[in-house]
RNA sequence: CGGGGCGUAGCGCAGUCUGGUUAGCGCGAGUGGUUUGGGACCACUAGGUCGGGGGUUCGAAUCCCUCCGCCCCGACCA
């Protein structure tokens, strides 16, 4: 390719609106171009990018037994009622009706689709296990779009779907298939993805993982201990917290005027939050009450609040809402809550903890020494789980080492879907004993766009990305500098030639730019090799080599040997993706 | 959906508060010339519904109303 014919314009300054890294840079660098929020076009170095990020996906995929396939992007409505998704899952859905008034939407997950590829094509128990995927585009109508291409509404993604006749099929299935991610984004040049236990969402399950590329401008945070045994996203992240166990004292009321907070309590009271119990209410979708009761210093993960009720949707509740439940907002507690009438979660903070300094559901008064196994004796409607939001430093759960916190981009997340989709749809095989039975599933997905992002973030320095050599959109950059000089003209023409000829993946920068300005240029393609031809170098039969990677630096190498020499660096690069040690 | 910011040429911005000739600047683009190893220089040229609509006014990029779009924070998110 010819930098002179190549799509897609170099941009010296970056578009107010980018902020990160990879946003900065797939704009700069002529990569990709907004379209409406959310929405992009991939120009040719984008799409060179991501077809090859592709090819790695269908090749590992293709390791695992998988059989590619392709669904529609457009799906009718009553494929989703079926498995009960349509009325659940809220605007992120597009919909829309056909010519016909018939209800439609645009699928953002396939595994309604795909179960009706199973049902039909998958019959006995002698064609199980059997795995599926695609490499497609999914439209979610994302409430906020984000960062370029970390968070958009129309993107490309490879999904898989396994099918099992049993948990253990498919429990070892998973486990092929958490390697092949492994290998995957090894292969794909992210330097650090780790895959940690998650939270399955709308997506159901019992076991799930996501893999997240580690970046500053990630919206997850992973809870991690020091030596990696245990990695968890914020949504179901566990501490190890030591709770104070004293001998309990006589309960007694105690006035604290005006004291609502848990930091006026205890600063009024002279003590540490950790000596308090705070109180917050919730609602669900209904507007009914629900009471978390947790330790002064900690906050309710609203995600494992969620989790406990079993509820997808809660907010905060409002005082009305609260005084007509019998409590008294800043001051109420336990004590004097009928936990038959509304529902109550308790954080082993608050149950196991003695002493503690709770509301006395009375204005501007609290209660001294509250202990839950005999102030809250015989509530059997109570549930008692864990609902605290990790902090960075607290105990690991498996160690009890200080645990780190680090932000992640999710590039991929696979799940154990059981038979949460194949039970509701009939997705059934004829087992052995000749019985129907619903499928075991299992459902994979990695989104190709954002991981081209997250490789930039990861691989990229303050002139542009550096891409790793198996993605990179060619292998090498060739330059000439007075390309207008006949002889550095023929030199180029030439090499490039023997480039393509060898079927290396060359790019040809035969505009006859100022160096600075072919630089820079060359700087945002991030290409991995770079080659110079100038009246300087064919002077002495030689060529500047350099690697992208190396910053200013460059070496001289002879003209003669350039095609082995370059198809020798190219090898090295490729081998530091090789996913020969899974290690994540 | 809540809070904040922004919308003027392909990109980055000035002008708006305090209304007034023909709406400017830099980058980028085109032509000609001088240059040529980390985003050169000179000259000329092209490129604008000042986000849309409505209003106030002799006169609106500027003031008022309204709609739309984009970005950031939050909520939400297989």
């Amino acid at each position: 390719m010819k930098l002179s014919q190549l799509v897609g314009q170099r941009l010296k300054e970056a578009p107010r609106d980018a902020q990160t890294a990879s946003h900065i840079f797939l704009i700069r660098g002529g990569y990709v171009r907004l379209v409406s929020a959310g929405l992009y076009t991939l120009l040719p170095l984008g799409r060179r990018i991501t077809r090859k990020i592709e090819q790695i996906l269908r090749e590992e995929m293709d390791r695992v037994d998988g059989q590619e396939i392709r669904m529609p992007v457009v799906l009718p409505a009553d494929l989703w009622e079926e498995s009960g998704r349509y009325g659940k899952v809220g605007s992120e859905l597009l919909r829309f009706k056909d010519r016909n008034g018939k209800d439609m939407l645009l699928g953002m997950t396939h595994e309604e689709a795909v179960v009706q590829v199973a049902r039909t094509e998958l019959v006995s128990y002698k064609q199980l296990p059997s795995m599926l995927y695609q490499i497609q585009t999914k439209y979610r109508d994302e409430a906020r779009p984000r960062a370029g291409l970390i968070r958009v509404r129309e993107f490309t993604m490879k999904d898989a779907y396994s099918f099992h006749n049993s948990q253990e099929c498919l429990e070892k299935y998973y486990e092929r298939c958490h390697e092949a991610y492994v290998r995957i984004f090894k292969r794909i040049g992210l330097k650090q993805c780790l895959s940690i236990l998650s939270d399955s969402g709308m997506m159901g399950g019992a076991v799930s993982h996501e893999f997240m590329a580690i970046a500053d401008c990630g919206e997850d945070t992973i809870f991690a201990s020091p030596d990696g045994s245990y990695r968890a996203n914020r949504e179901v992240a566990t501490a190890k917290l030591a709770f104070t166990k004293d001998a309990p004292q006589p309960l007694s009321k105690v006035h604290t005027p005006n004291c609502k907070t848990i930091a006026d309590v205890a600063g009024f009271l002279k003590l540490s939050p950790e000596q308090t119990c705070k109180a917050v209410f919730y609602k669900d979708q209904d507007n009914k009450l629900v009471f978390a009761c947790i330790r002064g210093d900690l906050e309710v993960n609203e995600a494992k609040l969620r989790k406990a009720i079993q509820c997808p949707e809660i907010d905060f509740a409002n005082d009305e809402l609260i005084r007509a439940a019998g409590a008294v907002p800043g001051f109420a507690s336990l004590l004097g809550i009928d936990a038959n009438k509304i529902r109550v979660v308790v954080d082993p903070s608050v149950s196991e903890s003695s002493n503690l300094v709770v509301g006395a559901n009375e204005e501007d008064h609290h209660m001294l020494n509250f202990n839950f196994a005999r102030d809250a004796a015989g509530r059997e409607h109570i549930i008692v789980t864990d609902i605290a939001t990790v902090r960075e430093g607290d105990p690991c759960p498996l160690t009890g080492q200080p645990l780190q916190a680090l932000k992640g981009i999710e590039v991929g997340n696979i799940f154990q879907l059981g038979t949460k989709y194949s039970a509701p749809m009939s997705c059934n095989y004829l087992d052995q004993d000749g019985k129907s039975k619903p499928m075991i599933m299992g459902c994979y997905g990695i989104g190709v766009g954002r991981a081209m992002a997250a490789v930039i973030e990861q691989c990229h320095d303050d002139y542009g990305p550096v891409w790793p050599m198996a993605i990179a959109p060619f292998q090498v950059h060739l330059i000439g500098l007075n390309i207008n000089q006949p002889e550095v003209r023929q030199a180029c023409d030439k090499l490039y030639q023997s480039l393509i000829d060898a079927g290396i993946d060359a790019l040809y920068d035969d505009r006859g730019e100022k160096a600075g300005f072919a630089f820079a240029d060359a700087d945002l393609i991030g290409v991995p090799l770079r080659l110079v031809v100038s009246p300087k170098t064919l002077a002495q039969n030689q060529v500047e080599f350099k690697q992208r990677s190396w910053g200013k630096r460059s070496e001289l190498i002879a003209l003669d040997g350039v095609l082995p020499f370059v198809q020798q660096q190219i090898q090295e690069l490729m081998a530091l993706c090789r996913p020969d040690t899974p290690t994540a």
